[in-house]
DNA sequence: CTGTTAGCGCTTTCAT
DNA sequence: ATGAAAGCGCTAACAG
């Protein structure tokens, strides 16, 4: 015999029911809430009080709470709703370290999923839905238009994709060095032909990957040709699909730079699956670090960012500007990649 | 020179204010503003309110929104904080299933983390902060005291930590099982003296995995220990040192079945650091088939769920309830776990 | 210590 | 097609 549920939204109790039971004014309610209010309310009413609210488990309404007052003590981190982002330790890891730092404050925290646009497109989506402040993850993909960043109506800090232009906090990593160090050490392992498969189209951190990586080339006299260079969405499966064509090409490439692990990883397999061996056939550079990469055969030589401490970074920047509010400076925290060498890189000469 | 800031929440353009610049009523302007009501306004008008909203970048206040209108197209989850949730794939493919099988509508997608307790013990939090539907991972972290789930004001689904008491929608795997088939392979693989690590005391899942575990155990005769059952709360570096208790035990063990994969990495590299070999010297087996298990050395015997769609049965159902809003039975969801055989259990006779 | 009250920004009848 | 106005549930200023 099926069980049902009614409603429950429809009865739920207002501060209202609370005062006449209670046998008090709303205001009292109201104080008897929050801890900072408690002590303006007599001990014997409280004790009533609290009896009460624990009986019928009245909450207060968020939304009209946050009508009256714009505090949210709330940090909130926004993502592009993109498919396969849950999959890649770029961004749990953002989360790791953005809710590690969190948890030792009396912050709450809040995820919301932005699909591509909506913020400009669809005008209902708000910026401080309920939050203090703002995380953001590829603002330029959630931001794609002129001008609706600085629209945003909290204080927010930018995590990575970093844009000089862009007149905001940036919390990043130098992905231009992080593509440089690649380079460097493909050509000082003797590598001279390769290729390189990139993260989707909006992505800066992939072309400011590319750009550091094809820079340190040009000072050695080494151009990349254009079809060695391929997008592969970040993704593990595409990158399976893209390594084809490069693996292929009749310029006998040595080297595949990959401007994330997950594609290195998709990389791997269609190697394996070609009977092809990594790094005597073709050698594998990956970016990120991911846990995999150490564990994999061979292990993946990649460039390692550390995420979750650039994420604790972000947290801690937002909240001190939210302490100092309307005399914040656009500091740049950029950090330094570095390069983790293991197996899947062969010298040659 | 740094650039400031100033804090724009305070000059958030309101309703009024975009309609004293179009020269209409706040309910023309509210009218335009939603898809459904626009065919109400006039063309002319419309396209004079657009231009001003796009000018301005003006967007509505959610919470006044949320005041009038309970609707709010967005799916919550919700998930305890605690340390080290998003290291765990366990998490992030359940965030993974969710928001795939979201993307696919037009419902937006929120999630919550909540400290323990904080539901009941502060009276400020509040269910549907923003939400017409809830997927709660770890209930019964998050709901200890009596009642509280009951408390919810908006739809939900329990995701896991399956409990026949509570009259509630679940979408749970049948861990009882999980630990049996874990049993079964280890006796049958000639294992009699094993030892388990289980999750954190409040893990209903860590609980049912045990009692499967020791349920095929009692029925072949063997008891196990309570010196060889440790807690070890989920995580890796704790079970590296629960481990050493086991190890050393002078009951000599076999084997030992960890409640999640990421103890079962802990004890692999106490085990390592001992130099002691898995599986010669003592055989592993873990739960829930992370990415990791079929990557480390010796692969990780393992018993998989698949909870990415568990996760997107529970997105499904959620909406699929949110349709037939008084009228919901409490079907619960059971998925058969397998066991993935790989190499960190020998066989010994 | 407690109550009264204005009003946060919006949606939605009800008029016109 | 548009406007006037009530009121969602709450907080905070003010009065007592």
């Amino acid at each position: 015999m099926p069980f049902r549920i009614t409603n429950m939204k429809s009865s739920k109790l207002t501060i209202k029911d609370m005062a006449k039971k209670a046998g008090v004014s709303v205001a009292t309610i109201s104080r008897a809430m929050e801890p900072h209010t408690r002590p303006k309310v007599a001990p014997h009413t409280l004790k009533r009080i609290d009896a009460l609210i624990k009986k019928y488990g009245y909450t207060t309404n968020l939304a009209a709470k946050h009508l009256r007052q714009t505090v949210t003590k709330t940090i909130g981190i926004v993502f592009p709703y993109v498919p396969g982002i849950f999959y890649s330790e770029y961004y749990t890891h953002i989360l790791a370290g953005v809710t590690e730092y969190l948890l030792e404050t009396d912050y709450r925290f809040k995820m919301l999923l932005l699909k591509e646009g909506s913020w400009w497109d669809d005008y209902n989506f708000q910026a401080g839905e309920g939050v203090d402040g703002l995380i953001i993850v590829h603002w330029f993909k959630i931001f794609s238009n002129q001008g609706a960043l600085q629209r945003v109506d909290v204080p927010y800090v930018l995590i990575n994709d970093f844009d000089p232009q862009i007149k905001a906090q940036f919390v990043a990593a130098d992905q231009v060095l992080g593509g440089r160090l690649a380079a460097e050490y493909l050509y000082t392992n003797g590598h001279r032909q390769m290729a390189v498969l990139t993260g989707p189209a909006w992505s800066v951190d992939s072309r400011l990957r590319l750009e550091g990586f094809k820079g340190f080339l040009k000072e050695k006299g080494i151009v990349l040709a254009e079809d060695l260079v391929k997008e592969a969405g970040y993704l593990e499966h595409q990158a399976y699909e893209s390594a084809m064509g490069l693996i292929k090409n009749e310029k006998r490439i040595t080297a595949i730079f990959c401007c994330n692990d997950q594609m290195a990883f998709g990389v791997l397999r269609r190697l394996k699956d070609l009977g092809l061996e990594c790094p005597k056939d073709i050698s594998l550079l990956g970016y990120d670090d991911e846990l995999r990469a150490s564990l994999c055969t061979p292990s993946l030589t990649t460039i390692r960012v550390d995420i979750v401490h650039l994420a604790k970074e972000a947290a801690r920047i937002i909240l001190s500007n939210l302490k100092s509010i309307d005399n914040k400076e656009f500091t740049t925290f950029l950090s330094q990649p570095t390069l983790i060498e293991r197996q899947s890189v062969k010298k040659i000469n």
